[in-house]
DNA sequence: CATTTTGCCTAATCTGTTTAGGCAAAACAC
DNA sequence: GTGTTTTGCCTAAACAGATTAGGCAAAATG
Protein backbone atom coordinates (compact mmCIF):
# COMPACT_ATOMS: atom_id res chain seq x y z
CA UNK A 1 0.00 0.00 0.00
CA UNK A 2 1.21 3.09 -1.03
CA UNK A 3 2.54 5.08 2.00
CA UNK A 4 1.71 8.83 2.94
CA UNK A 5 4.27 9.62 4.84
CA UNK A 6 3.40 11.00 8.33
CA UNK A 7 5.52 12.06 10.68
CA UNK A 8 4.93 14.34 13.92
CA UNK A 9 5.78 16.98 12.37
CA UNK A 10 4.08 16.57 9.54
CA UNK A 11 0.43 15.98 11.21
CA UNK A 12 1.15 18.89 13.63
CA UNK A 13 1.63 20.94 11.29
CA UNK A 14 -1.72 20.26 9.21
CA UNK A 15 -3.73 19.90 12.55
CA UNK A 16 -2.46 23.63 13.06
CA UNK A 17 -4.52 23.95 10.13
CA UNK A 18 -7.36 22.29 10.41
CA UNK A 19 -7.40 24.15 13.46
CA UNK A 20 -7.58 27.57 12.14
CA UNK A 21 -10.36 26.16 8.99
CA UNK A 22 -12.52 24.74 11.50
CA UNK A 23 -11.65 25.45 15.59
CA UNK A 24 -9.02 23.93 17.66
CA UNK A 25 -11.52 21.65 19.45
CA UNK A 26 -12.53 20.20 16.55
CA UNK A 27 -9.11 19.47 15.56
CA UNK A 28 -8.90 15.72 16.45
CA UNK A 29 -7.28 12.78 14.99
CA UNK A 30 -10.16 11.48 13.12
CA UNK A 31 -10.31 14.52 11.44
CA UNK A 32 -6.78 14.31 10.76
CA UNK A 33 -6.80 10.98 9.71
CA UNK A 34 -9.08 11.79 7.14
CA UNK A 35 -7.29 14.63 5.61
CA UNK A 36 -4.44 12.09 5.37
CA UNK A 37 -6.42 10.26 3.60
CA UNK A 38 -5.60 7.02 6.33
CA UNK A 39 -6.83 5.45 9.30
CA UNK A 40 -7.12 7.17 12.31
CA UNK A 41 -5.42 4.50 14.20
CA UNK A 42 -2.19 5.25 12.37
CA UNK A 43 -1.86 8.45 13.48
CA UNK A 44 -1.00 6.44 17.34
CA UNK A 45 2.76 5.56 16.20
CA UNK A 46 2.93 9.39 15.65
CA UNK A 47 1.42 11.10 18.34
CA UNK A 48 0.77 9.90 22.02
CA UNK A 49 -2.98 10.17 21.99
CA UNK A 50 -5.51 13.36 21.53
CA UNK A 51 -4.09 15.38 24.31
CA UNK A 52 -0.55 14.55 22.60
CA UNK A 53 -1.75 16.26 19.72
CA UNK A 54 -3.24 19.19 21.04
CA UNK A 55 -0.50 19.91 23.13
CA UNK A 56 2.17 19.74 20.10
CA UNK A 57 -0.33 22.16 18.15
CA UNK A 58 -0.34 24.17 20.87
CA UNK A 59 3.84 24.33 21.33
CA UNK A 60 3.78 25.34 17.76
CA UNK A 61 1.59 27.94 17.74
CA UNK A 62 3.56 29.67 21.01
CA UNK A 63 6.76 29.22 18.99
CA UNK A 64 5.36 30.68 16.07
CA UNK A 65 4.00 33.88 17.52
CA UNK A 66 7.25 34.28 19.90
CA UNK A 67 8.79 34.17 16.52
CA UNK A 68 6.91 36.93 15.22
CA UNK A 69 6.81 38.86 18.35
CA UNK A 70 10.48 38.87 18.65
CA UNK A 71 10.60 39.69 14.88
CA UNK A 72 8.64 42.72 14.82
CA UNK A 73 9.84 43.97 18.69
CA UNK A 74 13.88 44.39 17.37
CA UNK A 75 15.04 47.33 16.92
CA UNK A 76 12.26 48.87 18.62
CA UNK A 77 11.48 50.68 21.83
CA UNK A 78 8.95 52.48 23.89
CA UNK A 79 5.57 53.09 22.21
CA UNK A 80 6.22 51.58 18.96
CA UNK A 81 7.57 48.29 20.44
CA UNK A 82 4.52 48.57 22.29
CA UNK A 83 2.20 48.66 19.06
CA UNK A 84 4.08 46.13 17.31
CA UNK A 85 4.01 43.82 20.08
CA UNK A 86 0.28 43.77 20.36
CA UNK A 87 -0.27 43.78 16.90
CA UNK A 88 1.65 40.82 16.46
CA UNK A 89 -0.81 38.84 18.81
CA UNK A 90 -3.99 40.33 17.37
CA UNK A 91 -2.87 40.13 13.63
CA UNK A 92 -1.84 36.39 14.72
CA UNK A 93 -5.47 35.59 16.25
CA UNK A 94 -7.21 37.17 13.26
CA UNK A 95 -5.21 35.74 10.73
CA UNK A 96 -4.87 32.20 12.89
CA UNK A 97 -7.64 31.45 15.33
CA UNK A 98 -6.62 27.98 15.95
CA UNK A 99 -3.39 28.34 16.68
CA UNK A 100 -4.10 30.89 18.97
CA UNK A 101 -6.82 29.26 21.01
CA UNK A 102 -4.14 26.53 20.78
CA UNK A 103 -1.79 29.05 21.99
CA UNK A 104 -4.18 29.51 24.81
CA UNK A 105 -4.56 25.32 25.49
CA UNK A 106 -3.44 24.52 29.27
CA UNK A 107 0.15 22.73 29.34
CA UNK A 108 1.42 21.35 32.11
CA UNK A 109 3.53 23.17 33.86
CA UNK A 110 6.53 21.11 32.89
CA UNK A 111 5.46 21.18 29.11
CA UNK A 112 5.09 24.83 29.10
CA UNK A 113 8.13 25.41 31.27
CA UNK A 114 10.04 23.60 28.16
CA UNK A 115 8.01 25.70 25.54
CA UNK A 116 8.50 28.71 24.60
CA UNK A 117 6.40 30.79 27.01
CA UNK A 118 9.25 31.42 28.62
CA UNK A 119 10.38 33.73 25.63
CA UNK A 120 7.20 35.81 25.46
CA UNK A 121 7.74 37.14 29.44
CA UNK A 122 11.12 37.99 28.72
CA UNK A 123 9.63 40.12 25.46
CA UNK A 124 7.13 41.27 27.16
CA UNK A 125 9.59 42.36 30.13
CA UNK A 126 12.61 43.81 27.03
CA UNK A 127 9.24 46.18 26.09
CA UNK A 128 8.86 47.32 29.38
CA UNK A 129 12.74 48.56 29.36
CA UNK A 130 11.46 51.70 27.50
CA UNK A 131 9.45 52.65 30.50
CA UNK A 132 11.32 52.67 33.90
CA UNK A 133 9.39 50.23 36.02
CA UNK A 134 10.89 49.20 38.99
CA UNK A 135 10.17 46.00 40.57
CA UNK A 136 7.44 45.33 41.66
CA UNK A 137 5.79 47.61 39.54
CA UNK A 138 7.12 46.01 35.73
CA UNK A 139 5.57 43.05 37.05
CA UNK A 140 2.41 44.36 37.65
CA UNK A 141 2.65 46.32 34.22
CA UNK A 142 3.69 42.98 32.40
CA UNK A 143 0.52 40.73 33.96
CA UNK A 144 -1.99 44.04 32.95
CA UNK A 145 -0.30 43.92 29.15
CA UNK A 146 -0.75 40.05 28.92
CA UNK A 147 -4.46 40.61 30.28
CA UNK A 148 -5.24 43.10 27.94
CA UNK A 149 -4.09 41.55 24.92
CA UNK A 150 -5.00 37.98 25.13
CA UNK A 151 -8.37 39.33 26.82
CA UNK A 152 -9.33 41.97 23.85
CA UNK A 153 -7.79 39.60 21.42
CA UNK A 154 -10.12 36.55 22.92
CA UNK A 155 -13.59 39.18 23.08
CA UNK A 156 -13.15 40.27 19.67
CA UNK A 157 -12.40 36.89 17.82
CA UNK A 158 -15.76 35.86 19.57
CA UNK A 159 -17.60 38.65 17.92
CA UNK A 160 -18.20 40.94 21.08
CA UNK A 161 -16.77 43.83 19.41
CA UNK A 162 -18.42 43.71 15.97
CA UNK A 163 -22.03 45.16 14.63
CA UNK A 164 -21.24 48.28 16.74
CA UNK A 165 -19.68 51.37 16.36
CA UNK A 166 -17.32 52.29 17.08
CA UNK A 167 -15.31 49.10 15.08
CA UNK A 168 -12.54 47.54 16.48
CA UNK A 169 -9.60 48.52 14.96
CA UNK A 170 -10.43 52.47 16.79
CA UNK A 171 -10.46 50.78 19.61
CA UNK A 172 -7.62 48.75 19.92
CA UNK A 173 -5.45 51.92 18.50
CA UNK A 174 -7.03 54.28 21.53
CA UNK A 175 -6.77 51.36 23.78
CA UNK A 176 -2.76 50.88 22.87
CA UNK A 177 -2.19 54.54 23.22
CA UNK A 178 -4.00 54.84 26.66
CA UNK A 179 -1.90 51.95 27.84
CA UNK A 180 1.09 54.02 26.56
CA UNK A 181 -0.01 56.98 28.57
CA UNK A 182 -0.26 54.66 31.69
CA UNK A 183 2.92 53.46 31.48
CA UNK A 184 4.60 56.35 30.99
CA UNK A 185 2.90 57.60 34.21
CA UNK A 186 2.72 54.31 36.54
CA UNK A 187 1.07 55.31 39.71
CA UNK A 188 3.97 54.41 41.65
CA UNK A 189 3.06 55.66 45.09
CA UNK A 190 1.92 53.60 47.68
CA UNK B 1 -39.14 1.96 38.76
CA UNK B 2 -38.28 4.87 41.14
CA UNK B 3 -38.36 8.54 39.30
CA UNK B 4 -35.27 11.06 40.42
CA UNK B 5 -37.76 13.98 39.01
CA UNK B 6 -35.15 15.52 36.33
CA UNK B 7 -36.56 18.58 35.11
CA UNK B 8 -34.37 21.06 32.76
CA UNK B 9 -33.75 23.82 35.72
CA UNK B 10 -32.61 20.55 37.71
CA UNK B 11 -30.01 19.29 34.92
CA UNK B 12 -28.73 22.84 34.28
CA UNK B 13 -27.98 23.33 38.35
CA UNK B 14 -26.26 20.14 38.83
CA UNK B 15 -24.34 20.89 35.37
CA UNK B 16 -22.92 24.10 36.87
CA UNK B 17 -22.18 22.35 39.78
CA UNK B 18 -20.49 19.64 37.69
CA UNK B 19 -18.55 21.95 35.72
CA UNK B 20 -17.07 23.34 38.79
CA UNK B 21 -16.22 20.63 39.96
CA UNK B 22 -14.42 19.19 37.11
CA UNK B 23 -14.32 21.75 34.66
CA UNK B 24 -17.07 23.11 32.24
CA UNK B 25 -15.97 20.58 28.90
CA UNK B 26 -15.96 17.52 31.31
CA UNK B 27 -19.71 18.06 32.26
CA UNK B 28 -21.28 16.08 29.59
CA UNK B 29 -24.69 14.23 29.29
CA UNK B 30 -23.08 11.56 30.27
CA UNK B 31 -21.00 12.04 33.41
CA UNK B 32 -24.49 14.42 34.72
CA UNK B 33 -26.23 11.14 34.33
CA UNK B 34 -23.99 9.32 36.26
CA UNK B 35 -24.27 11.94 39.57
CA UNK B 36 -28.78 11.50 38.87
CA UNK B 37 -28.04 7.75 38.70
CA UNK B 38 -30.05 7.30 35.62
CA UNK B 39 -29.04 6.43 31.91
CA UNK B 40 -27.71 9.25 29.23
CA UNK B 41 -30.91 9.06 26.92
CA UNK B 42 -33.43 9.94 29.75
CA UNK B 43 -31.62 13.62 29.48
CA UNK B 44 -32.83 14.01 26.24
CA UNK B 45 -36.56 14.87 27.11
CA UNK B 46 -35.04 18.10 29.24
CA UNK B 47 -32.13 19.53 27.32
CA UNK B 48 -32.10 19.06 23.27
CA UNK B 49 -28.61 17.84 22.99
CA UNK B 50 -24.69 18.33 24.65
CA UNK B 51 -24.46 22.14 23.14
CA UNK B 52 -28.17 23.09 24.28
CA UNK B 53 -26.30 21.95 28.05
CA UNK B 54 -23.70 23.76 27.43
CA UNK B 55 -25.65 27.19 26.57
CA UNK B 56 -28.02 26.60 29.13
CA UNK B 57 -25.26 25.95 31.61
CA UNK B 58 -23.31 29.84 30.17
CA UNK B 59 -26.38 31.43 30.43
CA UNK B 60 -27.31 30.35 33.97
CA UNK B 61 -23.65 31.50 34.77
CA UNK B 62 -23.98 35.11 33.22
CA UNK B 63 -27.27 35.84 34.93
CA UNK B 64 -26.27 34.57 38.47
CA UNK B 65 -22.93 36.70 37.52
CA UNK B 66 -24.77 39.54 36.21
CA UNK B 67 -27.01 39.57 39.83
CA UNK B 68 -23.66 39.40 41.76
CA UNK B 69 -22.62 42.56 40.04
CA UNK B 70 -25.55 44.48 40.01
CA UNK B 71 -25.78 44.06 43.89
CA UNK B 72 -22.00 45.33 44.41
CA UNK B 73 -22.27 48.25 42.73
CA UNK B 74 -25.34 49.01 43.48
CA UNK B 75 -24.89 52.79 45.68
CA UNK B 76 -21.48 53.41 44.76
CA UNK B 77 -19.70 55.41 42.41
CA UNK B 78 -16.54 55.89 40.73
CA UNK B 79 -13.33 54.00 41.71
CA UNK B 80 -15.75 52.35 44.76
CA UNK B 81 -17.56 51.10 41.66
CA UNK B 82 -14.96 49.61 39.49
CA UNK B 83 -13.37 47.91 42.15
CA UNK B 84 -16.31 46.14 43.52
CA UNK B 85 -17.05 45.41 39.94
CA UNK B 86 -13.85 44.23 39.04
CA UNK B 87 -14.16 42.24 42.30
CA UNK B 88 -16.96 40.69 41.59
CA UNK B 89 -15.83 38.97 38.65
CA UNK B 90 -12.51 37.84 39.73
CA UNK B 91 -14.37 36.28 42.81
CA UNK B 92 -16.84 34.48 40.77
CA UNK B 93 -13.88 33.22 38.60
CA UNK B 94 -12.00 31.64 41.58
CA UNK B 95 -14.96 30.41 43.38
CA UNK B 96 -16.76 28.81 40.29
CA UNK B 97 -14.14 28.17 37.45
CA UNK B 98 -16.40 25.79 35.73
CA UNK B 99 -18.96 28.57 35.71
CA UNK B 100 -16.81 31.07 34.53
CA UNK B 101 -15.65 29.38 31.80
CA UNK B 102 -19.06 28.50 30.84
CA UNK B 103 -20.05 32.25 31.10
CA UNK B 104 -17.44 32.60 27.83
CA UNK B 105 -18.61 29.72 26.34
CA UNK B 106 -19.62 31.41 22.78
CA UNK B 107 -23.44 31.63 22.46
CA UNK B 108 -24.79 31.88 18.92
CA UNK B 109 -26.17 35.87 18.64
CA UNK B 110 -29.47 35.70 19.41
CA UNK B 111 -29.23 33.36 22.34
CA UNK B 112 -26.58 35.92 23.50
CA UNK B 113 -29.55 38.87 22.57
CA UNK B 114 -32.06 36.78 24.57
CA UNK B 115 -29.34 36.29 27.71
CA UNK B 116 -27.49 38.58 30.35
CA UNK B 117 -25.09 39.59 27.93
CA UNK B 118 -26.57 42.91 27.75
CA UNK B 119 -27.23 43.86 31.59
CA UNK B 120 -23.17 43.21 31.63
CA UNK B 121 -23.18 45.78 29.01
CA UNK B 122 -25.18 48.24 30.75
CA UNK B 123 -23.64 47.80 34.09
CA UNK B 124 -19.98 48.44 32.63
CA UNK B 125 -21.34 51.62 31.21
CA UNK B 126 -22.90 52.76 34.53
CA UNK B 127 -19.80 52.69 36.50
CA UNK B 128 -18.26 54.23 33.62
CA UNK B 129 -20.48 57.23 34.48
CA UNK B 130 -18.06 58.13 37.20
CA UNK B 131 -15.54 59.11 35.05
CA UNK B 132 -16.99 61.74 32.68
CA UNK B 133 -16.19 59.95 29.28
CA UNK B 134 -17.87 60.84 25.97
CA UNK B 135 -18.73 58.73 23.25
CA UNK B 136 -17.01 56.85 21.53
CA UNK B 137 -14.28 57.04 24.36
CA UNK B 138 -16.90 55.40 26.41
CA UNK B 139 -16.96 52.40 24.48
CA UNK B 140 -13.61 52.11 24.00
CA UNK B 141 -12.92 52.36 27.65
CA UNK B 142 -15.54 49.74 27.74
CA UNK B 143 -13.45 47.55 25.60
CA UNK B 144 -10.42 47.99 27.50
CA UNK B 145 -12.19 47.46 30.97
CA UNK B 146 -13.99 43.68 29.91
CA UNK B 147 -10.56 43.09 28.11
CA UNK B 148 -8.59 43.32 31.43
CA UNK B 149 -11.27 41.93 33.58
CA UNK B 150 -11.52 38.65 31.77
CA UNK B 151 -7.96 38.24 30.35
CA UNK B 152 -6.75 38.33 33.88
CA UNK B 153 -8.86 36.37 35.46
CA UNK B 154 -8.15 33.53 32.72
CA UNK B 155 -4.60 34.02 32.66
CA UNK B 156 -4.95 33.83 36.97
CA UNK B 157 -6.74 30.57 36.62
CA UNK B 158 -4.28 29.35 34.55
CA UNK B 159 -1.89 29.73 36.87
CA UNK B 160 -0.07 32.21 34.82
CA UNK B 161 0.43 34.32 38.06
CA UNK B 162 1.02 31.88 40.83
CA UNK B 163 4.74 30.27 41.78
CA UNK B 164 6.52 34.09 41.35
CA UNK B 165 6.46 37.03 43.30
CA UNK B 166 4.40 39.09 44.16
CA UNK B 167 1.12 37.61 44.21
CA UNK B 168 -1.49 37.73 42.20
CA UNK B 169 -3.52 39.59 44.83
CA UNK B 170 -1.23 42.82 44.78
CA UNK B 171 -0.89 42.82 40.70
CA UNK B 172 -4.68 43.24 41.04
CA UNK B 173 -5.16 45.73 43.14
CA UNK B 174 -2.33 47.75 41.37
CA UNK B 175 -3.83 47.11 38.21
CA UNK B 176 -7.29 48.25 39.49
CA UNK B 177 -5.27 51.85 40.61
CA UNK B 178 -3.81 52.26 37.66
CA UNK B 179 -7.32 51.71 35.41
CA UNK B 180 -8.96 54.04 37.62
CA UNK B 181 -5.92 56.54 37.15
CA UNK B 182 -6.30 56.00 33.84
CA UNK B 183 -9.98 56.71 33.29
CA UNK B 184 -9.62 59.98 35.47
CA UNK B 185 -6.71 60.94 32.39
CA UNK B 186 -7.83 58.98 29.67
CA UNK B 187 -6.34 60.78 26.64
CA UNK B 188 -9.35 61.94 24.88
CA UNK B 189 -6.95 63.79 21.96
CA UNK B 190 -7.27 62.97 18.70
C1' DC C 1 -61.35 4.64 39.00
C1' DA C 2 -60.13 5.56 34.10
C1' DT C 3 -57.25 8.04 31.18
C1' DT C 4 -53.87 10.92 29.66
C1' DT C 5 -49.43 12.48 30.21
C1' DT C 6 -44.80 11.90 30.90
C1' DG C 7 -40.41 10.28 33.00
C1' DC C 8 -37.15 7.06 32.62
C1' DC C 9 -36.07 2.75 30.49
C1' DT C 10 -34.02 -0.58 26.79
C1' DA C 11 -32.22 -1.16 22.36
C1' DA C 12 -29.70 0.29 18.66
C1' DT C 13 -26.75 3.30 15.69
C1' DC C 14 -23.00 6.22 14.92
C1' DT C 15 -18.68 8.51 15.80
C1' DG C 16 -14.32 9.09 18.13
C1' DT C 17 -10.33 7.17 20.96
C1' DT C 18 -7.18 3.85 21.81
C1' DT C 19 -4.54 -0.84 21.91
C1' DA C 20 -2.69 -5.10 19.73
C1' DG C 21 -0.96 -7.49 16.20
C1' DG C 22 0.04 -8.18 11.10
C1' DC C 23 1.99 -7.41 6.50
C1' DA C 24 4.38 -5.09 3.06
C1' DA C 25 7.30 -1.14 1.77
C1' DA C 26 11.53 1.24 2.77
C1' DA C 27 15.99 1.43 4.54
C1' DC C 28 20.08 -0.77 5.42
C1' DA C 29 23.92 -4.46 5.26
C1' DC C 30 26.87 -6.69 2.60
C1' DG D 1 21.18 -7.26 -6.04
C1' DT D 2 19.62 -10.19 -2.34
C1' DG D 3 18.71 -10.67 2.68
C1' DT D 4 17.48 -8.52 6.85
C1' DT D 5 15.73 -5.10 9.76
C1' DT D 6 12.92 -1.42 10.54
C1' DT D 7 8.80 0.82 10.37
C1' DG D 8 4.50 2.83 8.35
C1' DC D 9 0.04 1.95 7.73
C1' DC D 10 -3.29 -1.62 7.97
C1' DT D 11 -7.27 -4.62 10.15
C1' DA D 12 -9.65 -5.98 14.17
C1' DA D 13 -11.56 -5.07 18.33
C1' DA D 14 -12.88 -2.92 22.81
C1' DC D 15 -14.84 0.89 24.80
C1' DA D 16 -17.08 5.39 25.78
C1' DG D 17 -20.03 9.35 24.53
C1' DA D 18 -24.01 11.32 21.78
C1' DT D 19 -28.26 10.62 19.96
C1' DT D 20 -32.87 8.55 18.26
C1' DA D 21 -36.95 5.45 18.53
C1' DG D 22 -40.09 3.12 20.92
C1' DG D 23 -41.96 0.95 25.34
C1' DC D 24 -43.83 0.64 30.00
C1' DA D 25 -45.06 2.15 34.36
C1' DA D 26 -45.69 6.09 37.48
C1' DA D 27 -47.89 10.51 38.07
C1' DA D 28 -51.14 13.75 37.08
C1' DT D 29 -55.77 14.73 35.56
C1' DG D 30 -60.65 13.97 34.87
Amino acid sequence: MARVGLTTENLVRAGAELADEIGFEQATPAELARRFGVKTASLYSHVRNAHDLKTRIALLALAELADAVSAAVAGRAGKDALIAFANVYRDYALEHPGRFAAARFRLDPDTAAAGAGVRHARMMRAILRGYDLAEPHQTHAVRLLGSVFSGYVDLESAGGFSHSAPDSQESWTKILDALDALLRTWPTAP
